[in-house]
DNA sequence: ATGAAAGCGCTAACAC
DNA sequence: GTGTTAGCGCTTTCAT
């Protein structure tokens, strides 16, 4: 059997060889409108004869009702934005829509150019991270006309969807834990808070509980760069120089909290009788290591699930709230 | 300041309202052809006025040129696929292309649906994982015309660009390292590898190797799912249970070979004194462990940069071999 | 240097 | 139930 290996089958071809006019094709092929049984098993003979593939190309500039969903993310290195995105796809998929991305490196800047830049593919919606953009893509964004969704935050003003949590919630809570656990000389370990803007508004709330504790942050060390396991572990060492007798350790994140346990399992620091140790996310590297890490879990799948859902059904402009959860672990 | 915040701007509007033809318009945003200095300042100055952004849907198909890339992916749980995504994206944005993605969870079947899918784009090209494809997907991609690239493998028959490594051949030399560091009784502990073919040709290097130096594998055991660290540990505890004289254990990759070795960690089994691990990627979190771990390093970046460069670049077909690096580091 | 006009491949009225 | 036709918003000859 021979295959047009050539140039592409378009679909007035697909109507010739099935006998019927492109109307009857195109209804058939999105199964919409009407048209008899015969009529459809003709034009699907044809369209397998020619190999036939519709150019959503052209389908969308025809009905100008895109099925195209940008998502403009910080990072792919961070574990978080591969796991919201994951969430997204798999319902993206199931209604037929396709999933773009662009990765800004936490550059407010890049995020207003990468925006742009996608609002020129006329998605159905553009999928952020938080509530940090430069006045630019805001403008930008409201006029565009598309849906807006803000992820993993709740606190701030949406312009349009958001679905997250709080993470000054989560970073009072860690504190409210570890308060109540008895410790009282703590410390922070951190990576580049400007622009991680998620992870200062946690600092901030953990920081306002511990003082209103009474037990206000006692040395803080933070690292330029992103985060990851062996700035955690550089962090803890730098800060137990400086200030030897803290009794607990909140990191930014997960990667970083388990460079801080590594430190300690190679120096023989023992935890958390010595240091206690807390980490955000919720990894579940975190679960199979020897004590497991006392962290906070985030919905981060479940954000991209429901990010998405909220787009496919076109649902009015809300606040939607996963919350975290609190495990207590082993290590705090 | 006043913004049209309704209907779109058309490149037909913005020509209206510099006084100039359609083309020309067209002409100075692609800055392609020729125009006075004079017709430049006016059409910019309506499109910033009007705030136009162009709309690519219908330039490609003016164009019949894409400027997507649609990438077919198993996995984002596996970190290996959005360090591809990270180094394509970069080159990508650099040269104006756009990505497209879409995950298969390592199902064949589903890559066909996926790869038919994207094909309806028209983009200028698929990035796939690998060369295990159904036979419809090689028909299809074959039929389309457009660039194919098969990554993370080199060992098997492009069907037109190839980027990545031997995973034979780190197998065969993850097997020799261990040889050569005098293990005789080795086991194996991985994941699904009829789904990761990759890690199935890794196994197979492995054992090939250890029978020919005359130590074949004592013992396996293989897990249904997804490569994790909680299945690392896992499987090294049954192993173990069922083989405890073993001396060495190569994983089907560094998360499965950390969960060994936070086995070992809990159980106070001596590190590689009484049991060596090997693992393979060469994740970061492997150099911050209390012992370095024993891997192997692949360039998942550089698969994904490269990848893009021969696609921006429309290189002819070949197979780019980018290699791997042993890490000795201290578990082995 | 610039404009007019013919598509790109499809969808969506609107007739029949 | 089915065909005809007019766009969707651009790019691209081809004149001028």
């Amino acid at each position: 059997m021979e295959l047009k290996h050539q140039a592409t089958v378009t679909l007035a071809e697909v109507a010739d060889a099935a006998g019927v006019g492109e109307s009857t094709v195109s209804r058939v092929l999105r199964n919409h409108g009407s048209f008899s049984g015969k009529t459809r098993d003709r034009v699907m003979a044809a369209v397998e004869r020619l190999g036939y593939v519709p150019n959503r190309i052209a389908g969308t500039l025809a009905s100008t009702a895109s099925r195209l969903v940008a998502f403009v993310i910080p990072s792919l290195s961070n574990i978080v934005f591969p796991d919201v995105l994951r969430g997204a796809s798999a319902v993206l998929e199931e209604n037929r829509y396709q999933a773009v991305f662009s990765v800004t490196d936490y550059d407010p800047t890049k995020e207003e150019a990468l925006a742009a830049a996608m609002l020129a593919w006329r998605p159905a919606a553009v999928m952020l991270a938080g509530y940090e953009h430069t006045e630019g893509t805001v403008k930008m964004l409201r006029a565009s006309g598309c849906r807006i969704v803000e992820m993993l935050d709740v606190d701030g003003d949406a312009l349009d969807l958001a679905v997250g949590f709080s993470n000054g919630a989560a970073g009072r809570e860690s504190a409210a834990f570890l308060l109540k656990r008895g410790y009282r000389r703590m410390g922070y370990v951190g990576h580049d808070l400007t622009r991680d803007t998620r992870a200062g508004k946690r600092f901030a709330g953990f920081c306002e509980t511990l003082a209103t504790g009474g037990a206000p942050l006692a040395d803080r060390e933070i690292l330029a760069g992103a985060s990851s396991v062996e700035n955690g572990r550089l962090g803890l060492e730098r800060l137990l120089a400086r200030t030897p007798d803290l009794d607990a350790v909140y990191f930014s994140n997960d990667d970083m909290a388990l460079g801080g346990y590594f430190h300690c399992l190679a120096r023989g620091i023992p935890i958390p009788g010595q240091l206690a140790i807390f980490g955000y996310n919720g990894l579940d590297i975190g679960r199979a290591t020897p004590q497991p890490l006392s962290t906070i879990r985030t919905p981060r799948v479940a954000t991209g699930q429901v990010a998405a859902q909220l787009v496919v059904t076109n649902a009015p402009p809300q606040v939607v709230d996963l919350g975290f959860e609190l495990i207590e672990g082993a290590t705090a």
